[in-house]
DNA sequence: GTTGTTTATATGGTAAGACCATTTGCTGAT
DNA sequence: ATCAGCAAATGGTCTTACCATATAAACAAC
């Protein structure tokens, strides 16, 4: 038999019928032929255009559900509705890699301080004015409510949350709601618990004139004021708080962190 | 008839079967009953077990490994396997996102420079004797590459790629992996295109000695050098190309950044 | 014995059809 | 006008069967 030896052949991996669907809708909607609100198909009918079996189908389905790009309801005028890609749905998968592991405390805690200089750099020349009227109203109740640590806490993450939006930057956005949902309580919560009320009631005052002086600094669009309050927020949190009562010890390097568990995990 | 004032109801929302089993599933590798490298039982037994039907199973499977958390092959001995969660399987969901134009370049390349600093500080705080000499050794090929653009610009993904993994944080890793393969061949590429090679040599000289200066604060843990060492290699890659070439526009800030297209979109 | 081939078997992949559950809207009786 | 009830559309589920593939064991040829 003669052989071509120019010819070369590509490795014959077959696909699930699912995945090639799954493709297929991922495709229209990433160009935008899909769009937020529009509604796909009833499976029975998918099946047919697909010239696939339902079950096929319905694995794609649940694919696409899993990437957050469907909601998917019953009964008449039901259906698989594409949905608009929120960074709140984007955030589930980071969160699960928390959940595996594969992301400690420990490296949220240290990403935390970076990813808020960040925040505020990018603020710094992204903000609108409608940003600056938003921190501004969370400030006045930042200020009356350093009596009331639980109203603090929630204040707080209130303002980081601002912050970060006023970055317009969705890294910053996506990076600081993980962050400071899994770490937040934490600090305030123990530190409550092991301090005195009138101790307590100077780290809020304390903070609070800190993060005035983070948006006065947004306002100027100061950014050497900026970078060098965000620092003396970070130390307030430690310096505040008996690290022994946190978990938290001194690295060799200086800064605070919490215990690895075991490196080896 | 009596009734009880006190007792309150949750909402009856019944769930699939699939998630029901997905949950089940998803928990034992999170606690860490099921590991890496474990396998699941067949899709028949499963279905026996859960007392479901093989699609609700299947289903089930799909939506796992949509989370990259299995592996599944045919054949004897084929089935379920359970994945490691690696980063780089990890940073599939952001590319999503990318794709789905809830992150767009900009917001990457703006991200990049501030990322860069994290990665950087980490990196003087954790970095091992091992990450000098990774480092050490890309730096040797850099030198050597100096004339030859299309080396250097994989040699400069490496370098930054191991000043992450030296951060010894997922995130940062993470986030320039994110990063450097979608915004890094953009500079050099185009840069090579619309510059003298005389031009490009000294763009990669000059590149050169700044990625030799970034491992020399490493070596020294010198956060200050350090710092002013990643501003000077983001302005480089920015003084050397001209910004109309690259589509970049000076913003008001002072920062270059791409044409956003539409704030709309 | 070694090698190559066949066969058995366990596994995922797919299909078809039926039925159930839920939601919506229409329709008709009051 | 209101409301009960029916009809239709849709997703949710199960059953059963068969196909495709990959491994391993049995077997045959040398």
């Amino acid at each position: 038999m003669s052989e071509n030896r120019s010819v070369s052949f590509t490795p014959a991996q077959t696909k699930r019928a699912s995945e090639v669907i799954y493709e297929q809708i991922y495709q229209k909607i990433v160009s935008g032929e899909l769009k937020p609100g529009d509604r796909l198909p009833a499976e029975r009918e998918l099946a047919e255009q697909f010239r696939r079996s339902r079950p096929s189908i319905r694995e794609a389905l649940r694919m696409l559900q899993q990437d957050g790009l469907l909601e998917i309801t019953v009964g008449t005028n039901g259906g698989a509705i594409v949905r608009g890609v929120s960074l709140a749905s984007a955030a589930q998968p980071l969160r699960k890699l928390v959940d595996l592991g594969a992301i400690t405390i420990n490296d949220l805690v240290d990403y935390r301080a970076y990813n808020e200089r960040s925040c505020g750099e990018l603020a710094i020349r992204y903000r609108t004015d409608q940003d600056i009227r938003t921190l501004e109203e969370i400030m006045e109740r930042y200020h009356a409510a350093v009596y009331d640590s639980e109203t603090v806490s929630k204040v707080d993450i209130e303002f980081h949350t601002a912050m970060a939006n006023a970055s317009h930057n969705p890294l910053c956005i996506l990076i600081n709601d993980i962050v400071t949902t899994l770490c937040a309580n934490l600090f305030w919560g123990i530190a409550a618990d092991n301090m005195t009320s009138e101790k307590v009631i100077e780290v809020n005052r304390r903070a609070c004139a800190c993060h005035q002086q983070m948006l006065d600094a947004l306002i100027a669009r100061d950014l050497e004021t900026m970078n060098k309050v965000i620092q003396v927020n970070m130390d307030l949190y430690f310096d505040f708080v008996d690290p022994s009562h946190l978990k938290v010890s001194a690295d060799p390097a200086g800064m605070h962190r919490f215990d690895r568990p075991s490196d080896g995990l």
